[in-house]
DNA sequence: TCCTTCGGCTAATGGTTATTAGCCAAAAGG
DNA sequence: CCTTTTGGCTAATAACCATTAGCCGAAGGA
């Protein structure tokens, strides 16, 4: 087999992909057929079993590929900075800027959890419970420090998550509001969140970043 | 017939409503099944049809009702004050604790949008809209008044509106966070995301009222 | 007491769907 | 050039499911 084939068979993987993501989000799981995705790529629904073992790995495939992308951002993001608002700052637009760049992703990886059959749904479902870890304890470190005046830890750090999840409903590539913009914004509604209030106290507007 | 059968037989008519809701939140209408819903109910699945038109009958029911209860809950908070600030504080304390209160119904409202068939979906997406017109509304009147300090209202209110369908997804009775602390900190927490920052200017930490 | 309606049941009906089986053209590769 | 693999197709399989049809016991009113 040459290797030139090689690229297209993954291509077309890709694509197929591509294509259950598109219609899991518009249809959801359950709705969309092997034969919708089918004609999306341009063949019959039982084609797609040359390519794919089944329905449900296109979706588990999705959902484990998007937590541990989103863990992978987390991790990155927070070993950039010590300061505990600088963390919890680049860790929120993280979390913002990929549910802006992977919105659907996200909307399936929220909605379909019920979709995912065991052992992936506990898998996913770890994974995820990870991720709240992690952003609880950004928040609980800048208590602890002193920096941040929260009443209850956990209510702010799922507010923070939420306000991310919100993103990936809402949000369109030709909005008018930019990716720059969003992921700023919603970087400092978390520190407002926290009870940092930027520019606040200077009684001025802060202004984003470029349009 | 008699009242009291009359009431026997309404009172199945939310008995199979609820159990519905509740099947549809854990499994999602698609794989909810009418013999699911029969057997919470203590009968087969074609016995429901001596009650209910459809299974999607029991979907529009629920979600017309929601949208028109949370609107209505919206009107009357926001009738009961004057002040921008109090007004968008009330708004979001009845958001909060209409989520809290029903969760399930805010949940299923939520995700299931899709299961819903014309033109039963467009109406409640309008219902939908409107309800977040009038959360915009809250925000660019503190906007255009000098009270609040945002950089887009329309995200500002999206982030709002986005805590409380949160709040649908974690909320639990029996938690260690009671609704009246979820819903007072959250009412701060719309404040604070607007440029409102009580009590942080007095450098203490502002407590919730009882437990 | 009679008979009507209520509210349940079981047994179709008709449709949909994931997945498998088996066929075949064309490309790969020696 | 022959052979094998690839990747498509159609047809069959084996569910599953919403909904309808038709039956029947029991309760309730006259």
């Amino acid at each position: 087999m040459s290797e030139a084939v090689e690229r297209t068979r993954s291509a077309r993987m890709a694509e197929i992909r591509s294509a259950a993501l598109e219609l899991f989000t518009q249809l959801g799981y359950p709705a969309t057929t092997m034969a919708d995705i089918g004609a999306a790529v341009g063949m019959k629904g039982p084609s797609l079993y040359k390519h794919v073992a089944s329905k449900q790995d296109l979706l588990v495939d999705i959902m484990t590929s998007t937590m541990t992308d989103l863990l992978d951002a987390h991790q990155a993001a927070v070993a950039t900075a010590n300061h505990p608002a600088e963390r919890l700052r680049r860790a929120t637009e993280a979390h913002v800027r990929y549910h802006t760049r992977h919105r659907l992703e996200a909307f399936v990886g929220n909605r379909e959890l019920r979709s995912l059959v065991e052992p992936h749904r506990s898998h996913v479902l770890s994974l995820r419970a990870d991720y709240e870890v992690g952003f609880r304890r950004l928040v609980a470190d800048g208590v602890d420090s002193g920096h941040f005046q929260v009443t209850s830890t956990r209510l702010a750090s799922y507010a923070i998550l939420d306000l991310g999840m919100g993103v990936s409903s809402w949000y369109r590539d030709d909005g008018d509001l930019s990716e720059d913009a969003v992921v700023w914004q919603y970087g400092e509604l978390a520190l407002r969140i926290v009870g940092l209030c930027p520019g606040a106290s200077a009684g001025t507007v802060v202004t984003p970043p470029g349009p």
